[in-house]
DNA sequence: CCCTAGCACTCTCCGGGGTAGACTGCTAAG
DNA sequence: CTTAGCAGTCTACCCCGGAGAGTGCTAGGG
C-alpha cells in the first residue's frame, strides 16, 4: 500500500462506528463511540478522529448535526482490516452442520438447499453458482429417439446430466441410428466438454452427411453447456429477507437490484472471479461495474473438489451488513461444500 | 346468483372507479366520475350510486373526504362482469406473436422465455407452471455407473429427463448391473409414472435382494419425478416490477408476498387448480387460503396440448391491475402455448 | 504534542395551529 | 328519480418554535 496505514485508534473508532451503524441502522455519534468502543478517550478525541476519517474518505455526515455513517471505502477498509476468523454463534454452527448433515448426492439439490440455509443464517439472500459443467469429463452421451426429434444426452463423470433436443436428419435409418449412438459415445467419452465439442467439430467435415448433421448438433449441444444454457446459473434462496430490508432503500436501487438477481449472467460475471480467489471475497456498494449505485454488498466464497474450483457460493445484502458473522457463515458453508464435494470425488 | 344482479348504471360506475383507480392509484371522487364515465349524469347521481356500492361492499372509503377505492370483492364484482375478449395494444400483440415464432424445443425453456414475455408484456411478474410429468408415459429408464453410485435416468415420451442417485447395492456385478438397466427399462417403459411406481413397488417383494435395492430406489425415483422433487415446479420472471409495485405495499405484505413466490409448493396449489378450468381465472387478494392479506392478485390460464392439461401461465400483481389487458395477454399466451405443444405432440 | 472540557452553533425532528382543498351526505327543488 | 347547492368533515400542507443531538472550535492541562 501507498497510503501510509491508519493508525490503530482510527481503525478502532471505524471499526465502531461500522459495527454500532449496523446494529443500529442511524448515524451514529462520538459520545455513543466514546462509551462503547472501551477506547477508554472522550467524546471529543474520538471527534478528532473521526473528522480525519471523513477527510479520508470513510465516513459521511448526513448533515451537519448528525452522527456519522460509513462510505463504500469505509465499508471496504473495515472489511479489509478485520481480524480473520470470525466467530459463529453456536445456533449458526449448529444449523450449518445439521444441513451438512444430512446426506444428498445430487449437487444442484445440495446448492439450492445452501442457498436457503445461508439466507436463513445470515438474514440476507443466500447464492449459488454450480459448477459450469464445461470442466467435467464427459461418462458418455446417448441419442434417444423422442417423436420426430432427438434427445441427446450428455451425462458427466459426476453424475451431471444434459438435455439437448436436435432435429433428426432425413434419411436415416434406425439401426444407422443406434450405430451412430455408440460411435458418439465413444468419441467423447473422457473428454471434457470444450474438448468434446472440438472433436466434433474437427470429424465433422469428413464424415458422412447424416453423421456430419449429427456432429454438429452435437457440437451445438456441447456449446450450449459451456455456456450454461438452459441450466441455472444461479441459484437464489430467501429473497423475502432481502425484501425486508430493501424497504429502507431508494426505489430505485431495489429494482436494480431484482433486475441484476434476474439477470443471472450478469450475477455470474460478478461471481465468477471470485472462483479463482483463495477464500472469501466482499464486493462492496459499486465498487464492481455492475454494481453501480447499490446499496447492496455480497459476500461470496468459492468451493473446490480437492484442488479445483467447483463454483460460488455467497449471500446478498444491504452494504450495512454484518460482515463478520457473514462472512464467517459464507466461509464455513464453503469449506464444508468442499469437504463434501471432495469426499464424494474420492 | 342469489344476490338480485347489480343495476346496469352501477356496474358501470364500479367500473369506472376501477379503472380510474388502477390508471391513477389514488381514491377517486364522484366528479372524476361524472366526467369521464360518459353516464351523462351529474355527481350527485354518481355518489347515490357510490354510496349504495360502498352499501353492499363493492368500494371503500379511506377517509370522510377521500375518494372511493374497490374492495377485494369490487374487483372480483369487475372481473366478473368483464365483458369477454379483451382487447391487446399492437405492441403486445406482436410481442407475443414475435416470441412464439422463434423455434424452441423443449419446454421448459419455452416456459421460462413465457415468465419474461408476461412481464414484459404487463408490467407485472410472469408465472409458470411446466407439466408435472406424472402423466407422461416412460419412454425408457437407464442405469447408469457414476462413480461409486448409480444414476437412475428416467426418460419421458415427450423428452423429459428426470435424473436420481441411487446407491450401489452390494455385491452387484457388472454384468447383472447391465442385465438390470435392461430389464427394468423393459417393465417402465410406456407404463406413466404413477404406474410405473406402483409396478416396481409390486415386483419388488418377488425378486432376488439386488434387484429388489434397485426397484425399490426406482419407486423411490417415480414418487420424485410424482411430487415433483428436484424440479422447478413454479417458474418466475420479472420479479423487479413486482419489486416496484412493492414500494406501495405494507411492508408484511411484500415479505408474505416473496415468501409465497419462493415457497413454491404453495403457488403450485394455487395454480394447480386453475389447470383444471377452461379458461382465465382470477384470484383477487385473500381470496384463496394461502393469499390471506395480500394486496396482490393472480391472473392464469391453462395450457394444454390437444385435450390434456399441460400446464398453467400467470400473472402476479398488485389488487389494483389493469385486469383487462392483463386477462388478455395471459389468455392469449396460453392460446399460443396450447397451439405449439399440440404442434409438437402431433 | 496530544487530550479534554466547555461552549457556541447548526440542523433535524416533532408537535401545534391554521388554512386550503377535496369529497361527501343531505336537502330541497325540478 | 335526478340535480344543484350547501354545510360539514377530514386530510394534506405549510409555517413556526422549541427540544435535542451532534458537531467544530478553542483554550487549558498533562
Amino acid at each position: 500500500m501507498v497510503e501510509p496505514e491508519l493508525g490503530a485508534r482510527k481503525i478502532a473508532v471505524l471499526h465502531a462506528v461500522v459495527e454500532e451503524y449496523v446494529r443500529g441502522g442511524e448515524p451514529v455519534g462520538s459520545e455513543t463511540i466514546a462509551e462503547r468502543s472501551g477506547l477508554g478517550v472522550s467524546a471529543a478525541t474520538i471527534r478528532n478522529e473521526m473528522a480525519a476519517l471523513e477527510e479520508l474518505g470513510y465516513l459521511m455526515h448526513p448533515h451537519t448535526s448528525a452522527g456519522r455513517i460509513p462510505t463504500d471505502a469505509g465499508y471496504r477498509k473495515y472489511v479489509d482490516t478485520l481480524p480473520p476468523g470470525g466467530r459463529l454463534r453456536d445456533a449458526q454452527r449448529r444449523a450449518i452442520a445439521g444441513f451438512f448433515a444430512e446426506t444428498m448426492v445430487d449437487l444442484e439439490e445440495v446448492l439450492r438447499g445452501t442457498t436457503q440455509l445461508l439466507s436463513r443464517v445470515t438474514q440476507y439472500a443466500g447464492l449459488a453458482v454450480p459448477p459450469s459443467g464445461s470442466d467435467e469429463p464427459v461418462l458418455r452421451t446417448e441419442l434417444v429417439e423422442v417423436g420426430n426429434s432427438l434427445l441427446f444426452l450428455v451425462i458427466g463423470q459426476h453424475g451431471r446430466v444434459d438435455k439437448t433436443m436436435i432435429d433428426r436428419p432425413d434419411g436415416l435409418e434406425d439401426d444407422a441410428l443406434a450405430l451412430l449412438d455408440r460411435t458418439l459415445s465413444d468419441r467423447f467419452r473422457g473428454k471434457t466438454v470444450a474438448d468434446a465439442r472440438a472433436e466434433a467439430l474437427k470429424a465433422a467435415p469428413t464424415a458422412k452427411p447424416a453423421e456430419r448433421t449429427l456432429l454438429l448438433a452435437a457440437a451445438d449441444a456441447f456449446g450450449g453447456i459451456q455456456t450454461g444454457a438452459g441450466a441455472h446459473l444461479v441459484l437464489i434462496g430467501g429473497v423475502a429477507n432481502l425484501a425486508d430490508e430493501a424497504a429502507h432503500w431508494r426505489r430505485e436501487t431495489v429494482r436494480r437490484l431484482f433486475e441484476a438477481l434476474e439477470h443471472e449472467s450478469e450475477m455470474l460475471e460478478l461471481l465468477r472471479d471470485v472462483t479463482l480467489l483463495q477464500d472469501v471475497n466482499v464486493t462492496i456498494g459499486g465498487e464492481h461495474p455492475h454494481t453501480r449505485d447499490w446499496e447492496a454488498s455480497i459476500v461470496s466464497a468459492p468451493f473446490r473438489a480437492g484442488t479445483t474450483a467447483l463454483g460460488t457460493v455467497g449471500v446478498v445484502g444491504p452494504t450495512a451488513m454484518d460482515y463478520v458473522t457473514v462472512m464467517a457463515s459464507v466461509r464455513a458453508v464453503a469449506r464444508r461444500l468442499s469437504e463434501l464435494a471432495t469426499e464424494v470425488d474420492a
